[in-house]
DNA sequence: TCTTCACTCAGTGTATACAAAGACTGCGCG
DNA sequence: CGCGCAGTCTTTGTATACACTGAGTGAAGA
């Protein structure tokens, strides 16, 4: 595997996961000798973060992590209903019934998996991340698949704010099966709906356990 | 202005306006003699053409510039129809109407700049796009308003295979109009409607003047 | 005491040298 | 005559040295 995408693959890691918060400026000197590679690779990787919007060149102070306030999470989220949306009507028109079946089944029941000891909750969030792939799979469009992409990245970032509790986890994944089945049933009106409910419950959850602006704050959540 | 932004501008102007055609090999030396700077600045610009999907890395022989297939352009258009009708709903709702009511009555005369002898149809193109940065500038979307930008690139391209006649431009002119005048008038359901119309006569119109799927026969369009 | 100018220095932007990996070619063997 | 292998060579990947820009700081003058 190459340097810069080692350096590319942690730096994202490192940003995600906010143990680079935003705010955190990139030196490339230091970031190249804290990963073990060369100013060289590092700026690739920099250049390819900074191409996916998790961080912004600003002029003569190199790079840093971009903040990300509530404001533009509702505009994350107004995009990401446009496209999923779609995406959902898609799935459905063209997606493999049966897979889409299996998953939905498998979100019914995933009440088990919450209740895992795991508190990063690892083996619910596989699950999703398996649905996205199938309804990616099914759309049979790369350049949508490829918008859905570049969006989740910001979505993983954001789900650090939403201070998920069991209650609310269990309700998306009984959403998320809801959506699942409609695309089973071929039915893209309900899917559709069905992602629209979604992607407003989860906005309102996140607003409402971040009451104000201050995203900054939950800079360093633990 | 930075070496890498001048690569990466003639780079991508030169693949837009198909004097680098798809399948070109971008091998680095010989591109940073042709351009005058040297492989580092150059391998950016690569990278960021790259990551807009303009070119493609071959492991072991250096980027290519992307084909583009016509059941590419219909994924594309599938996406652009997303995110465009989207666009016309929220700038309905959010847009200043003078600005829209005066691009509309611009559109509605543009038979005249059609009737310019200038064979690239700069000025009627460059309305069009004023057209479109006052959607965005009125969407209110940074994430939306750039993934629009992201597709216009390919859009761009994809105009060289649509071999407009005069009649076509002048069809257009007029959805455009149509398109402006709803925003104007806050209708998002006609302005998203008109959209859809638009771009169902755009794509009709590029496969018909493009009968099979080799597009590479085009390569060379003069 | 405030403002401004100059100096220093940290850090990016660029060039180039070196290393490594993959592709092409030519030869030999089956 | 075809296939396979090895060697060479082109091209990318990485490291590092140098240049240049911009920011911060200190002192001096008003």
């Amino acid at each position: 595997m190459r340097a810069s995408d080692r350096a590319y693959a942690a730096l994202r890691a490192d940003i995600v996961h906010w143990r680079l918060p935003p705010g955190s400026v990139l030196a490339e000197v230091e970031q190249s000798e804290r990963l073990g590679v060369s100013r060289t690779p590092l700026r690739e990787a920099l250049a390819r973060l900074t191409a996916e919007g998790l961080t912004a060149a600003q002029r003569g102070r190199g790079v840093v992590v971009t903040d990300i306030s509530l404001h533009q999470v509702r505009e994350l989220f107004e995009l990401r209903a446009t496209l999923e949306c779609r995406a959902a009507e898609l799935a459905s028109e063209r997606g493999d019934r049966e897979v889409f079946g299996q998953l939905s089944a498998e979100l019914t029941g995933a009440a088990g998996l919450l209740n895992d000891p795991d508190p990063s909750r690892a083996a619910y969030y596989e699950l999703v991340s398996r649905l996205d792939a199938a309804v990616d799979a099914a759309i049979g469009n790369s350049y949508l698949a490829q918008a859905l992409k570049g969006l989740r990245v910001h979505l993983v970032r954001v789900r650090r704010l939403s201070q998920d509790n069991p209650g609310r986890l269990l309700a998306a994944a009984q959403e998320h099966a809801t959506i699942a089945r409609a695309i089973a049933k071929g039915n893209a009106r309900v899917a559709s709906a069905a992602t629209t409910v979604h992607l407003d419950n989860s906005l309102d959850h996140l607003l409402s356990t971040n009451p104000q602006h201050p995203l900054t704050i939950n800079t360093h959540p633990q």
